[in-house]
DNA sequence: CGCGACTTTGACAGATGTCAAGGCTTGTGG
DNA sequence: CCACAAGCCTTGACATCTGTCAAAGTCGCG
């Protein structure tokens, strides 16, 4: 399976999650055109102010958009997992207002605006299906202002690390009927999450050596581990009660519905 | 003029700043149709949860969108002036996941879904104009999302305070041959902000008790002073200083057109 | 007049930032 | 194979910011 084929349908499985498409619809969406490019750590591959006219999709690796202050403090808006069309927006508003960058090695499959124009145009469906999407963007940009405002540090880490254990869980599952036969966790044990504590640190509204010590204090309470590009959750109980994590806000109810199914 | 045709016609106007829209696309929105409400002070208007057959235009006073942890602290997320459509989303997405409510008495009108989808699909532009103001929601709570990860309380107060300027400043000109002739200030001396220092609270993700010191700082600082429901602007630069406040999120090109050619 | 909502202030506590130093890994070049 | 540098992680001591608690002041309104 070619890169592009892999990153679109890890799209479609995300859009197919709160969305129902026909076959063909989704025969349409798996064959979008478009480029695979690498881009190294902490390089940006969308610049302020540039105009694009493309979309781009992220198959592996971890990417963020970030906003900064003139002072030049960096503040990281979204993240995006493998899956993620980063900015399906820019079809309607090209000139970017917001950097985008690679946390790690990254592979994006760049998507013309033309072709997505053009899906959305036959497909009406396909329009709402991405429309749905970019509201659970907001819908998690939202969450991350609450946590800034209402949550302390330690909060906060551990809402971000519930956060991506549901959003990389989510993504790494084969499909629903896999998961109601095996009665597999949802949440996984363990996910790659590969960004420093540098990173961290710009998402969370904290200081990297801040978010060391409550690293330290997570792991001194047994709630989670985090090291070399992974995390690994030992007490998601735990770690859900601090971060006061309700994964309504991801919009994931087909999974929700399967998870009541399995405890009724 | 009745109230309905008030509320379009500001909506409009915001729309207009954005997008170029023929006579005929503008008529249509103007045509509309919507029910007025109104809404006490404190009050929410649309219920976590609740289905909504219907987007809320706000007329007149202050809305707020906001979300609550756990514990039930408060984070408000978008505050919503005259002329926004606050949740057009719910027309993809009817189960609201964050509940809406007046910050003041205001005055809303009930657009249903149905002339919406209506009006978009005769129109396109009109849709890609409605798609290109969420973009723009979505670049304000970005910017907020920077200012309590990357701001101090002073920092994050006037910041508040340069970006409600600009917008009411926005709003409140009659129209942009206006402010060419008469070379009016973009910026407003003072304008309404119906809000109490517990409402600024909970938007800058800090307590009541040290948003009244803030205020008292930059009162003392000679920037603004505040009471009554008005913000009236002593120091327009000091203000944008402090607060790093560059106003290119907002998307006023037009408006950025304008100030140059005065200054040229 | 008294009540309720909001504002203002002070003293103190707790959380987070700042500064500085050292340790650990990894890759590079001699 | 070793020395070294670069990037990242870890820790301690201290400074600063913001929260907490408590009380009093102001204003409009019944």
């Amino acid at each position: 399976m070619s890169d592009r084929e892999r990153g679109l349908t890890l799209f479609l499985k995300r859009l197919t999650t709160r969305s129902k498409l026909t076959a063909e619809e989704q025969d349409a969406i798996l064959a979008l055109p478009g480029e695979p490019t690498e881009i190294l750590a902490n390089h940006d591959f969308v610049r302020m102010g540039e105009r694009v006219d493309h979309a781009c999709l992220v198959v592996d690796g971890l990417a963020a958009r970030f906003a900064q202050t003139a002072s030049g403090e960096r503040q990281i808006i979204a993240l995006h997992l493998p899956g993620d069309m980063v900015d399906l927006h820019s079809v309607v508003a090209p000139h970017t207002s917001l950097p985008l960058q690679a946390l790690s090695r990254i592979l994006i499959v760049r998507v013309p605006h033309a072709a997505l124009i053009a899906i959305t145009d036959q497909y009406p469906a396909v329009g709402r299906a991405f429309w749905r999407d970019a509201i659970v963007d907001v819908s998690l940009i939202s969450q991350s202002l609450l946590s800034l405002g209402r949550r302390r540090a330690a909060s906060r880490l551990a809402h971000l690390y519930c956060e991506l254990a549901v959003r990389s869980g989510h993504l790494n599952r084969n499909d629903d009927a896999d998961i109601a036969q095996s009665g597999a966790a949802i949440v996984p044990e363990a996910f790659a999450f590969p960004a420093t504590q540098y990173h961290i640190a710009d998402i969370l509204g904290l200081t990297p050596v801040h978010v060391n010590r409550t690293l330290r204090l997570l792991r001194e309470a047994g709630l989670v581990e985090a090291n070399d590009g992974w995390v690994r959750i030992l007490d998601w109980k735990g770690l859900t009660q601090i971060a006061e994590f309700d994964p309504s806000y991801l919009q994931l109810e087909r999974v929700e519905l399967h998870a009541r199914a399995r405890r009724g």
